[in-house]
DNA sequence: TTTAATGTATACTATATTTGTCTGGTTTTA
DNA sequence: TAAAACCAGACAAATATAGTATACATTAAA
């Protein structure tokens, strides 16, 4: 019931890129360095941001990362599922043949964890990264 | 960002036994059998919801488990909680050393998902076991 | 009082996941 | 063309998960 590092990183990363304007691009050293996430490790999820849309690459000398949209258009759920994939606080929310007793909806326990996803979902989707440049 | 499968099988083996007085004793194997968790599996689960309080085991020629309370006494975040040990949804919430930039209480990030996991403490906590039988 | 049916305790193991690292590219600018 | 960046995928170590095994303790009933 954790978050794994490589989101909490991917947090930091896009938070820190937040500072910077879409057009200003900043390279991966600079980013792992001030944010201290390891070099290699970071290159890696930037990559799944970059499959999300979250941000975008530039190679080459002088290359870098930015945001790929405003951050008001980036939320803590849309990082989250870049790095980690759907969330479901329990297989058998997404993956109902995992429930062996194939209860499947019928399930009251599987009913309330819907419920508490979803809100989970909501507070996560309800966080944008300019709100969370705002208090720096 | 998930659930394990042994808190999964826990709130199955404690809503079994939700259905049976608090006198009522079922032993290991009819509830493996019944909620298809694999016995050595389910004993050894067992043991940390005793630790917590939730069920009392009886040892012994007809022994087994029955439930130390009321199953409205008796929350998911208990079950959850005695399974898995506390619940962080980000490491650095409960071990501040962990957030390398050493932020702490001034990150942003950190505040906000101390708020999310409040939700999602309260809404674990607000579902009882009577209320899950309830609608069986 | 012995025996069989239980749970207890702890160590062990196999597998999956996490958290990276490594090697060898490709792209871009000067 | 050379250097500075990122890309892609394989690899690897550490940790966590999901169970299994062995030996033991307790209890009720014959």
């Amino acid at each position: 019931m954790q978050l794994n590092q490589a989101t909490d990183y991917a947090f930091r990363a896009v938070l820190y890129l937040t500072r910077f304007g879409s057009e200003e691009v900043v390279n991966a050293q600079v980013i792992a360095e001030k944010e201290e996430i390891p070099m290699r490790f970071l290159l890696k999820i930037m990559r799944s941001l970059i499959k999300a849309g979250i941000v975008k690459s530039y190679r080459g000398v002088d290359g870098g990362y930015s945001l790929a949209k405003p951050p008001q258009d980036i939320t803590l759920l849309d990082v989250l599922e870049a790095v980690e994939g759907p969330v479901k606080i329990n297989r058998c929310l997404i993956e109902p043949e995992y429930c062996s007793k194939k209860w499947a909806n019928h399930c009251p326990i599987h009913q309330v964890l819907n419920g508490i996803q979803s809100n989970l979902l909501n507070d996560l989707a309800s966080c944008n990264f300019a709100q969370l440049t705002e208090n720096i």
